[in-house]
DNA sequence: TAACAAAATGAACAAACGTACATTCATTGT
DNA sequence: ACAATGAATGTACGTTTGTTCATTTTGTTA
């Protein structure tokens, strides 16, 4: 067997059944995450809100701490793709790049309770849990390094003498963060408009030729 | 007894040693949210880390989730403490107390391992366990206003047509808070003049006349 | 110094935790 | 149709959790 068939819907109604529960499982995860917190994800929270068995996680994941892995991985992979879809689409100009990139940023898909919530649980502990590191960092080199080049590219595009593609990509993407834990902590209140206007704004006063 | 001297260092020597072992208490609470990660802060882990009794922190905060709570109200009185003295400075000019935020902001009495992950560890519950609000909102209404505050003062002085002093706020706000969650992830590579140096990057493109 | 009051202790407890595993059920291949 | 295979279940188990409280220790007062 594969790495990909394990995990993969298979072409037998076992299989699929079985990689269905599986989803359902991470669903479920997650959904305790955001309901009750990192401690109260137990077990028991998960299986009711499931409705599947108890020892299924066992099944599937093995451990719960895998099951865990597994609901930060899949968010990871659902952030990378939205972002980069966006930062390499050749068709783009730089400006309209990044300007994608704060919509994805600001998005309904990415930028929602559930998921910022297990963002946040996951980050808290990745200097007593190491292991979550590589999946928690939302900002990672490559996306660091795709909000460089749009810098740069900007750079060589308008006449900023003083430019700084460095400290403009770093204070970017510190901006979007910031964002993100705006609308955490402030959900109710937070206005997605409003947050574009404002990151609009900083890119304005950056690239004052682009925007 | 009023509500000072409930936890105010008493006169005596049995006062003094309360007090002291609260205040340990504390400490031990906060390195075991960092060490541990909020779900591994037990009584166990704070009582082999404080070296006191396993009651004591009944004694102190009747419960556990008290001490946790204590340890989060601790953490937002430092920060607020920290920042509102320099942005009230009376003999501060706009652009000084803007700069003097981000000093502060950066500066290793707040931006610390450990408080930065103990700031996160709350947040990431606060929308299972509401009551942690008025305690992780280091970005609050009084500091909000405070940011606008300068910032309308820095339009009024320089010359900045589009300025808009609430954008401009939030979008500072947002940057500010980005830097602590990239400390919290990177802390090993973090460079706090790098970072400080963006932040004012950003200044002066918002307020070229000032900075 | 003796009597008192408050602080500190840690053993004991019930509840909740994650995991293992024998059992049941459904699907597959022959 | 029928073994055989593997998914799904849920009870059972040992551990760990937070809290209680009777006891001991320490400091204060008369």
């Amino acid at each position: 067997m594969d790495s990909r068939s394990q995990y993969q819907e298979g072409h037998n109604a076992r299989e699929i059944g079985k990689s269905k529960n599986r989803r359902h499982l991470l669903d479920a995860a997650a959904e305790a995450i955001f309901r009750h917190g990192f401690r109260g994800a137990t077990i028991a929270a998960i299986q009711e809100i499931s409705g599947l068995s108890r020892g299924m996680i066992n099944l599937h994941f093995k451990t719960k701490e895998n099951l865990l892995l597994a609901v930060a991985e899949d968010l990871s992979n659902n952030y990378a793709e939205h972002w980069s879809r966006v930062a390499h689409a050749p068709d783009l100009s730089a400006a309209d790049r990044l300007k994608g990139i704060i919509k994805v940023d600001l998005s309904p898909d990415i930028l929602n309770e559930r998921d910022v919530a297990i963002w946040f649980a996951f980050r808290s502990e990745v200097c007593s849990s190491p292991e979550y590191r590589r999946f928690i960092d939302s900002r990672d080199a490559s996306f660091h390094d795709a909000i460089v080049g749009i810098c740069q590219d900007l750079m060589v595009e308008g006449q900023y003498p003083d430019g700084d593609a460095v400290l403009a990509a770093d204070a970017l993407i510190a901006l979007f963060e910031g964002m993100w834990t705006d609308f955490h902590l402030h959900s109710k209140d937070f206005d997605r408009h409003h947050a574009e206007r404002a990151c609009l704004y900083v890119a304005k006063s950056l690239f004052p030729d682009h925007f």
